[in-house]
DNA sequence: CTGTTAGCGCGTTCAG
DNA sequence: CTGAACGCGCTAACAG
């Protein structure tokens, strides 16, 4: 109600007549039982007439903990992380963490100079949204001994924690999907080798492919460099252009589907009919593209909020951390893989009758434009 | 390359030979020019060195100043806010803010208390996105003498700057190319009235239509509550209940569009064929749906940059202000109306030749569920 | 349970 | 152009 500007716990404590420590005691939760109830009544009512407001920068100048968390996303912009980015606010904010959003686009650089910047602010630890293998800031963030999970990337390091979803398990969901439905010809748009994810999922179809008896032939097995609608088209161009049989195109990530489902339209070939094809992470609105996407869920929010959870939970564990145990702090690392769940919708359906074939000849494949 | 974990200005002066405010003036773009340039360089080198790092918090304390920005968004989740988000971080990231990322459902009492903890943490600015109408907060924010932009909310306090888009001139956009189509019943779902941009389309397409010579019948004009598929559903099944005729439906976003098409596809009434649907926001992924929805296409990305520099302009102001000017100190309050783009697409076409009649028999409209 | 004292790391006076 | 001293607002240690 009053303006909270320039109100100093000295403030509060003339006006409640107490020490300004005794008030400051008062005031914070962990160290309000130390104080008379009575006299921690007068200061929060002292608080509230005054309309006092903590200052964290002079708290965190003096018990070093900012109570910021870094969050390093690619691009917020890309439709997986605004969900996960939710979830990390709120379990956050629950445990009276904030916030600070950065956009790395995946270039090192970058990164660099805002984990920098991050650490100038004093953030408490860090969430690192990537599915990127080669990672140097990782070693850095650990070695520098700041709380750290990553997000969207399985466990390759061992000293971080990390939360992904369970890629392998997805993949078998589609294999079994598909070849339940009567596919033996399957090709493959595999995400980017350098992504964690795209590994998984690449080597969680192989698998599961194989205990089904079918294999994937190399020819109509490509990758991509990045995910996106426009990888997704080229690589289905190429598919085309081998000129090898399949009866499914299974994908590595919904843009990428997407723009298999672009190629197959511009060569008129019917999806499902001719050609069925899956993703994976179920996007917003998958469900009401042309046809829907049969993909595979990934839990993004929930991801997020575990991600956080991680986060907090090595945050409060260090602050209680006694000196007992020599050595190195044995922060707790764990490495949770979240449940997907396989959502069948309008892109895939049983192989042609006839078999497996070219699905379309090689003169007819358009050329690659621009 | 070094941990700059406890490396501080005193260990940096003793490194370079050096007083540690000399090392500070060195290391401050802001007094750079006040000290020797090869003092300058030494003590640089040597920050390098140590791979010393300012610590934020202490200059926070000491400056007043903390260099971070909040950023208050209902749900980054929806599909709205994240480009918008983008904007933001990389305008901030180039002028050295940092943005801190809070979700607050538009719900007042979360508002209130996370713009608390962000005025404690010192924030020299907010942003707000919100089209809501009545906002007590911003009076606040105002009134505490906080830095303000609003974002996504046609400025009608005059004391806060804003950014928003141009909902009038899209309406009349969408107003002249139905009615250029020969549409002359047209029926409206209406974004919630008491957000600025459901009241500036609604007020723009009546306008424009107006000034077509084309009236919307009231019972073909239908409010909503939020804007959601859910609501665009709801609202749409009032249209076709109602019996009035009409061929189209302009719709005051994107996924009251969704719903909209949703319910003329349960009843069979074909799109554009029969009645033409648009849209506004042009949201990801609005040229896959079916039909690909005819919208307007608002620069999400753009207005968070143009909020940022509005804001970041405000603080560097603010800075550089000379106390000669007596009175209130006049923070230059701009609002930025940015324009729309009609985008064409397969949900809107030429009324049927038989000319309007009533979409549907009352008794063919499925009962709402639920 | 409360008061006293000291200092977190920095920027900014004021002298020289 | 550089050095000395002070204090931003708070909490942690130590007394009492």
């Amino acid at each position: 109600m009053t303006t909270g500007r320039g109100i100093r716990l000295r403030d509060v404590a003339r006006e409640a007549g107490v020490h300004i420590a005794t008030a400051s005691r008062a005031l914070n939760p962990r160290t309000r039982d130390r104080v008379h109830p009575r006299t921690a009544a007068k200061v929060d009512e002292a608080a509230a007439r005054l309309g006092y407001e903590v200052n964290l920068a002079a708290r965190t100048l003096r018990t070093q903990r900012s109570e910021m968390v870094g969050v390093l996303i690619p691009d917020i912009s890309r439709p997986l992380y605004p969900p996960m980015m939710r979830g990390i606010v709120d379990v956050l904010e629950q445990h009276g963490y904030s916030a600070l959003l950065l956009a790395t686009d995946e270039d090192e650089q970058r990164e660099r100079r805002l984990v920098a910047s991050l650490r100038a602010r004093g953030v408490d630890g860090f969430i690192l949204a990537t599915a990127h293998l080669r990672h140097p800031l990782l070693a850095d963030a650990a070695t520098l001994g700041v709380p750290t999970v990553t997000l969207n990337r399985t466990a390759t390091d061992a000293s971080v924690s990390s939360v992904a979803p369970d890629n392998e398990a997805g993949m078998a969901d589609v294999a079994t999907h598909l070849v339940a439905l009567g596919h033996r010809h399957i090709a493959h748009v595999a995400g980017p080798t350098d992504t964690s994810t795209g590994q998984a999922r690449a080597a969680g179809l192989h698998q599961a492919l194989g205990r089904l008896g079918v294999t994937i032939e190399p020819v109509v097995d490509v990758a991509t460099d990045t995910y996106s609608i426009a990888e997704g088209v080229r690589a289905t161009r190429r598919l085309l252009m081998s000129g090898a049989p399949f009866t499914a195109i299974v994908t590595g990530n919904d843009l990428l589907a997407l723009g298999a489902l672009d190629v197959l339209r511009e060569n008129r070939i019917d999806c499902p009919g001719q050609v069925s094809v899956t993703g994976f992470n179920d996007l917003p609105m998958m469900d009401r593209v042309t046809p829907a996407l049969t993909t595979v869920r990934v839990p993004q929010y929930e991801m997020g909020r575990t991600a956080a959870r991680l986060l907090v939970a090595q945050l409060l564990g260090e602050g209680g951390e006694d000196e007992a145990s020599a050595g190195p702090v044995a922060v707790e690392v764990r490495h949770e893989v979240l449940p997907v769940e396989l959502i069948v919708r309008e892109s895939t359906g049983r192989p042609p009758t006839n078999g497996a074939r070219r699905p379309s000849g090689r003169g007819r494949v358009r050329a690659a434009t621009g």
